[in-house]
DNA sequence: CTCTTATTTAGAATTATTCCAAGTATTGAC
DNA sequence: GTCAATACTTGGAATAATTCTAAATAAGAG
C-alpha cells in the first residue's frame, strides 16, 4: 500500500521546492505567493502542532515583514488547498498539522499537549449514519485523556 | 441492544428532576447549584449545539441574575461530570451538545450549521494506535463538507 | 508589459474566554 | 438544625484569539 505521505514527498521533490504548493494552490484558485510559502515550510520543518500565533513567530525568522493577518489568510488557504490540516480540540487557539496522512490526533486533557495517533484503519464515511445529499469532504477524529505516566506536566495534577 | 439515551431517560425520571445531575456533579467533586440546574436543563430541553453565549441568553430567561462566567462554570463542570458534550469543529465559539449517545458531529463548511449524525457503530479504541500508557477517555468525531441541496443558506454559496 | 484583482500590511475592532476579589450558598460534621 | 470550610457566583476588567479595514503591492492571465 502507498502511503500518501511517501507520495507527497516524492512528488514535493520531482516538482522542485515550491511548485507543488504552487500547484494545489492553483487548483483552488488560491495564488502562490512567499509568504504562502515561508508559512507552509514553516509547518512542514516541524511536525507538532503550532497555534496561528507560534506559526507567526516561526514564520518571522525567515520572513520578517510578514504580518499575523496574512499568517491567518495563509494557513486558510493552506487548509483550503488540503495541504495542511487545522486541528480544533479544545476552546482557545486552533492549531495546524502538516500530518496528511490519516491520523487522529490524542489531547491530553492534564498537560494540554496534543498527539497524532495512527488509525489502523481509514475511517469510512459509510460507518456514519449521514444524510444522502450531504456531501463528506473530510473526517477529524479526536481522542480526550491523559497520556503518559511519564509526562513531566501531567505528573503535577 | 439497551440505548444509553433511553437509559438516562429512565434514570432521571426515578431520581426525579435534579437528582441525576446532583449525583453526577457529586461523583465528580462538584457542587449541585441552581445556576448548573439552569444550564442544563436549557441544554436537555432544545437538542442543538448553542454556544455558551446562547446559552447564557437561554439560560437568563428562567435565571435572569446568572453571570456569563458562572456559565462558563457550569458548562465546564456539565462537561466535566459528562452529561453534556463540547464539541469545537473550528475556529470561533465551542458549542455545547447534550445528546449523550455515541454519534459525530457534522459540520456545514458552507452554511455552518451542525448536525449530530449517528454512528453505525460505536468508534473502537483498538481502531486507533494509541501508546498502551495513554489512557483514552472519550472520542470525538467530526465530519466536514456540505449539508443538503436544499439549504437555504448554501444555496447562496 | 499591462491590467485585473487577489493578497499583504498595520492597526483597529470585535469576539471569545479567563481572571479577579468580594459576597453567597452548599456540604459535611456535630 | 448550626457552623465552619470552601466551592461557587457575580460584574467587571483583562487577556487572548480572530476578523476587519483601507491603502499599497504583487501574482498571473493575456
Amino acid at each position: 500500500m502507498v502511503q500518501w505521505h511517501f507520495l507527497f514527498m516524492a512528488t514535493d521533490h520531482l516538482l522542485g521546492s515550491g511548485e507543488f504548493l504552487s500547484k494545489r494552490l492553483a487548483e483552488k484558485g488560491l495564488r502562490f505567493t512567499s509568504q504562502r510559502k515561508h508559512v507552509y515550510e514553516v509547518l512542514i520543518s516541524q511536525r507538532d502542532h503550532p497555534t496561528a500565533e507560534e506559526v507567526f513567530m516561526r514564520t518571522k525568522q525567515s520572513k520578517p515583514e510578514i504580518s499575523m493577518a496574512t499568517v491567518y489568510n495563509s494557513l486558510d488557504a493552506l487548509v483550503k488547498c488540503k495541504v495542511v490540516r487545522q486541528v480544533n480540540v479544545d476552546r482557545g487557539a486552533a492549531m495546524y498539522c502538516s500530518n496528511m496522512n490519516a491520523h487522529a490526533h490524542f489531547c491530553c486533557d492534564d498537560c494540554g499537549k496534543v498527539f497524532d495517533v495512527n488509525l489502523k484503519d481509514s475511517p469510512r464515511v459509510p460507518e456514519v449514519d449521514v444524510p444522502s445529499d450531504f456531501e463528506v469532504r473530510s473526517i477529524d477524529i479526536a481522542l480526550h485523556g491523559r497520556c503518559s505516566d511519564k509526562c513531566e506536566e501531567c505528573v503535577q495534577n
